[in-house]
DNA sequence: TCTAACCTGATC
DNA sequence: GATCAGGTTAGA
């Protein structure tokens, strides 16, 4: 659920809450969800000031003092609140930081999918995960995507859905990038016209940044860390609409499985149409160079 | 490159 | 009771 839209509204709440703050205490209410990385000792915890907050990608960053890094992957039902500590604990709340304004950090996530962790900065940014992340959508330009884009087999939804090749987007902003553009989710991501990437890039920077300025999307889950449900949501031009008439042309909008994801699109503006052959030539039979 | 797996809960 | 869900990844 939390794409970079969602957990960069977490991260803007965030920052001006915790920076400068100290977390008392550290406690983890289920074993495994919080997770101590390079050699640090996080039990018994040692107050800690927050000295950053930050994204990258769909990683939540807290920088603390000490040259200590936390991350906070929410993957698909994780939240985070910051709640006074009288108010009862949501089910399923795994990991509490005591705040010293007297206030509580939750992370719940009942499918249990999400993990924070404790390292060194150093540690932390060696991570594969964080290591193999591509370029985040607002650094990427036109020349850049096409570059990527060309490397890679496959439907361009998939590509797009591949955390290296571009970090931040999940399955509900890809569908609506891939409307905005008028890009049907199946074509191949490696013939793509430079019109077309032109295009996505423009589609990607709108749809994120409006993303983002309402609050982000809440299918059911998400909630910013003061509770409030993200408002772009009733934006949505094709994610979760299947069957309703699409905004743009009125044609039905149709939902696909696309490798294992439900997808949205409209027939009627991302057309399938005929793709420039591929040149036989430009054909090696494996890795070669063109 | 695709599927199954990791989990719980909502909905069909 | 079966199916589906915003993410990631190990394995085929």
């Amino acid at each position: 659920m939390p794409e970079l839209p969602e957990v960069e509204n977490v991260a803007r709440e965030l920052r001006p809450a915790l920076c400068g703050r100290r977390l008392l205490a550290l406690d983890c209410h289920f074993p495994g969800v919080l997770i101590a990385g390079g050699g640090v000792e996080i039990d018994p915890w040692r107050p800690r000031r927050v000295v950053a907050v930050h994204r990258r990608g769909k990683l939540l960053l807290l920088d603390l003092e000490g040259d200590l890094g936390m991350s906070v992957h929410l993957r698909m039902t994780g939240r985070l609140s910051l709640e006074d500590p009288s108010t009862p604990r949501r089910p399923h709340t795994h990991v509490t930081a005591a705040v010293d304004d007297g206030r509580e950090l939750r992370f719940v996530d009942p499918r249990r999918f999400g993990r924070v962790e404790v390292a060194t900065r150093q540690h932390r940014a060696g991570t594969p995960f964080l290591r193999s992340l591509g370029p985040e959508p607002q650094d990427l330009d036109a020349d850049a995507l096409a570059a990527r884009l060309a490397a890679r087999r496959g439907p361009v939804k998939s590509v797009l859905l591949d955390q290296r090749l571009v970090a931040g987007l999940g399955n509900i902003y890809v569908d609506e990038i891939l409307h905005r553009a008028g890009l049907h989710p199946r074509l191949e991501a490696d013939r793509l016209l430079a019109p077309e990437i032109v295009g996505l890039v423009e589609a990607m920077r709108a749809v994120l940044d409006e993303a983002i300025e309402s609050g982000g999307s809440t299918i059911r889950d998400y909630r910013s860390p003061d509770g409030r449900a993200g408002e772009f949501t009733a934006r949505h031009r094709v994610f979760g609409r299947a069957g309703e008439p699409c905004l743009v042309c009125g044609t039905p909008v149709r939902k696909v499985r696309l490798s294992g994801r439900g997808t949205h699109f409209c027939p009627q503006c991302q057309p399938r149409r005929r793709r420039r052959p591929r040149r036989r030539t430009a054909r090696r039979p494996r890795g070669g160079t063109p």
